[in-house]
DNA sequence: CTGGATCCGGTTTGATACTG
DNA sequence: CAGTATCAAACCGGATCCAG
C-alpha cells in the first residue's frame, strides 16, 4: 500500500500538514473559511479588484462579466464582512459607492493568484479531458 | 510573516497581468474553468484527494466531512470529466471504486495550497472582521 | 454491502421591475 | 448609480431505491 502520490509538485500538501497540528476545531474552521471563500464570484470579484485597485459597484459586474446585481451585492457584501473588500460610500448624487480590496483581500488574492496561473497553463489540456470524456461517455 | 512555504516562486498578480495579452476569448476560457473549479466541494475533495493518495468513494466524502453522496458523485464526476482525477472501477462484489488526482489534479491541488495556508493565517482576522460587521451593522 | 440514480422539499440563484 | 423586491428556475441535501 503506497501511501504516496507520485507526481512531483511545486508545492506539497506536507507543508501543511507539518506546520499544524490536526486540530479538529480549527480543520472545521479552515473548512468553513474555504467553503466561502472558494466561490466562483468570489474569485471573480476579487481578481476584478485585484487587478484594477479600486472599482464602483457598477464597474465590479462589468469587469467580472456576467453577474446578476443580486450575486453581485451579495458577494460582495459578503467580502465586505470578512474583511476582504472595503466599501466606501460617498453621499452624493447620483449615487458612489468605491470598493477595492484590503490589505487581507490582496494577500487573499496573491495566494489566489497560483490558481488563475493553472487554469491559464491547462485550459487547453482540460478541453481536451473534456472531449475525451464525453467521446468515452459516447462510446458506451 | 506567512509561513508560506512556497520555492523560488512569488505569486504575484502582476506575473499574470504582464504574461497574459488580453485575449477576450483566453480571458472567457479562464473564467469558465475558473467559475468550475472555485467550488467548495472541489476544493475539500481535491484536498481529501491530494491528503491521501488514493481513496474509495465512501471515504472521500468521509475525508471532506459533511458532503451528501449526490454532490460527492456529482462533483467527482466533475472532476474525472475536467481530468483531475482519476476513476478505476474494481469489478467484483461488494464494488469498489478508487479515485486518485491525476497529474493535473496534483498541480492543481498545488497551486491551492497558498489558499489554504492563507486561510490558517487570517482564520482568526476573518471572525474579528465578521464581528466587527456585525457590531457595525447592529449600531444602526 | 457499496456506488450511484431518482424523487421530493427547502434553499439559492437569476431576470426583471422598482426606489432613493 | 446603487441597490432592493419579487417571482420563476435551478440547485442542494436527504431519503429512498436500484444494480452488481
Amino acid at each position: 500500500m503506497n501511501p504516496v502520490v507520485s507526481a512531483p509538485r511545486i508545492y506539497n500538501w506536507d507543508d501543511r500538514k507539518g506546520a499544524q497540528p490536526l486540530d479538529p476545531a480549527l480543520d472545521g474552521l479552515v473548512k468553513d473559511i474555504i467553503g466561502k471563500v472558494a466561490d466562483k464570484w468570489t474569485m471573480l470579484i476579487l481578481e476584478a479588484l485585484a487587478d484594477h485597485g479600486t472599482l464602483r459597484f457598477s464597474d465590479v459586474g462589468r469587469k467580472v462579466g456576467d453577474i446578476s446585481q443580486k450575486m453581485l451585492t451579495k458577494t460582495l457584501r459578503q467580502m465586505e464582512e470578512d474583511g476582504l473588500v472595503q466599501r466606501v460610500v460617498h453621499p452624493v448624487i447620483p449615487p458612489h459607492v468605491d470598493y477595492s480590496l484590503t490589505e487581507m483581500g490582496g494577500s487573499l488574492g496573491g495566494a489566489f493568484c497560483g490558481v488563475w496561473l493553472w487554469a491559464e497553463a491547462h485550459h487547453a489540456q482540460i478541453e481536451a479531458s473534456r472531449k475525451a470524456f464525453a467521446a468515452r461517455n459516447a462510446a458506451v
